[in-house]
DNA sequence: GCTGAAATAGTACACCCGTGCTAGTTTGAT
DNA sequence: ATCAAACTAGCACGGGTGTACTATTTCAGC
C-alpha cells in the first residue's frame, strides 16, 4: 500500500509545517488554516489527515519528541565514556541552530500542555524520559567509578536535571544572557566537580558501559 | 483628584484580571472581553483603561515583575545573612501557592515576549535585574568569608541562576517530578556545598569538595 | 442644584477561527 | 478501461477577536 506511505508521509510534512509556523509566530499562529498554507494545502486536506487541530498539535508535538530522542540515541553510541556522557547531555541543550529551533518549539508546546490534558500526556513521558535518562547517566558514572561511591544518585540527577532545564529555559528566553559556549561550559564544569581526579584526568577509565 | 487614584485602581484590578485568566486559560485567552467579564466591566470600559490590548498585556506584565521584585525587597531585610539569602532566593522559585501562580503567569509573559517586541523589553529588563542580584548575592558571600575567596563570582552566579530558572520550570512544566520541598532542598544543598566547613553535617550524603 | 469631565456601556465592522459538509480530482489495483 | 478509495479543494456556519465609535451614566467642584 503506497498510499498509507503517502499519508504518514503528509503527516510528517505538516507536522514540520506547524514546527517553522509555531518557530515563526507561536503557536497561537498554528491554525489549521496557516499550516495548510504553510504546506501548500488546503485547509479541507489538512482535516483529511488529522480529523481535528488538537490531534495535529499532538502530533507534531509527539513527533518533535522523538526527533530529540534519536539523537541522543545516536549520541549514546560513542565510545569513551565522559565525551558520550557529555555529548549526550549536549543534545538536551539549545547550542546549534538546529537544536536552538527544537526546543524553542518544545517549550511551546510544553507550556501549551499546562492547558492542554493530550499535550500535557506528552510533555509529562518526555520529561519522565529525560529524568531516567539523566538517572542511568550518573548510576553508571558511579559505577565506572568515575564519581564517588558515596555520591546521591537521585540527588544528583535532580541537581543535574535543574541544571539543564535552567539552561536551555536560559538560552531560549534570554540568549543575550548566556551564550552557547557558556552553556556547554556550565554543564562541563558541573560534571568535572564530581569527578575524582579533577577535571584533567580524562583516559585513565576504557571501560565502556553498556547500561547508558 | 480623586479619579486618577481610581484610574490608577482600576488599571491594577484589570492586571489582576489578566492574571486571573492567564492561571486559568492561559494567555490566549486574555483577550479584551475575557478580561472585561473578569473585571465585570464592559470591553469598551477596558479600553478606556487601556488603549489596546497590547498596553493591557504589557501592564499585566509590569505589574507581576514590580509585584516579585517587592517580595525579594522585602526577604532583603532580614539580619541574619545565611537565613537573608535563602529567603530572597527562595523568592525566585514557585515554593508557595502564592508563588506558583505568579511564576506561572510570568512563564506564559516570558515566553509570548519571543514574538512580541514590548513584552521582551519587560522581560530582559526583569532577567537583567535577577542576574545582578545573584552576582551581588555570590559577592557578599564572599566578603562575608563564607565561601571560598577563589570563587569565581560570574561562573557561580551564572550556575546558581541557571540552577534557579530550572527549579522554576521545573515545578511549572512538571510539578510531579519535584516537590516543593525538594525544590528548596536542591538549591539549599547548592549553597551549602560551597560554604566553608558547611554547617549541616547532619546532611545525608557525601558532599565532595570542591575547588571551583 | 448645575456642569463638564471621567467612567462605563453598547454597537458595529472587518477579520480569523475550527469544523462540518460537498463536490471534484487523482491514483493504484483489477 | 473501470472503479473505488484516497486525496484535495472550497464553501458555509456559528463564534470569537481587536478596535473604532457613539451613547449613557456617574460624580466632584462649583
Amino acid at each position: 500500500m503506497v498510499r498509507s506511505i503517502d499519508k504518514t508521509l503528509r503527516r510528517q510534512e505538516l507536522a514540520e509545517a506547524v514546527w517553522r509556523i509555531i518557530l515563526r509566530e507561536g503557536l497561537d499562529a498554528a491554525s489549521v488554516r496557516n499550516v495548510a498554507r504553510e504546506a501548500k494545502l488546503s485547509a479541507g486536506s489538512v482535516r483529511h489527515f488529522f480529523s481535528s487541530q488538537a490531534e495535529l498539535h499532538v502530533f507534531a508535538m509527539e513527533a518533535l519528541s522523538d526527533r530529540v530522542a534519536s539523537r541522543i540515541a545516536q549520541a549514546a553510541t560513542t565510545d569513551d565514556p565522559r565525551t558520550r556522557i557529555m555529548t549526550m547531555l549536549a543534545e538536551l541543550l539549545p547550542v546549534t541552530d538546529r537544536s536552538e529551533s527544537e526546543f524553542r518549539i518544545w517549550m511551546q508546546f510544553v507550556l501549551r500542555a499546562q492547558f492542554d490534558v493530550r499535550l500535557e500526556l506528552v510533555a509529562k513521558a518526555t520529561i519522565d524520559a529525560v529524568r531516567e535518562l539523566l538517572l542511568r547517566v550518573v548510576a553508571s558514572q558511579r559505577e565506572l567509578g568515575l564519581i564517588s561511591q558515596h555520591t546521591d544518585i537521585e540527588d544528583s540527577a535532580i541537581e543535574l536535571n535543574a541544571l539543564i532545564d535552567g539552561l536551555m529555559f536560559e538560552r531560549l528566553a534570554a540568549p543575550h544572557m548566556i551564550s552557547r559556549e557558556q552553556t556547554l561550559a556550565v554543564l562541563a564544569r558541573w560534571l568535572d566537580s564530581r569527578y575524582l581526579g579533577g577535571p584533567h584526568a580524562t583516559e585513565k577509565h576504557d571501560r565502556t558501559v553498556r547500561s547508558v
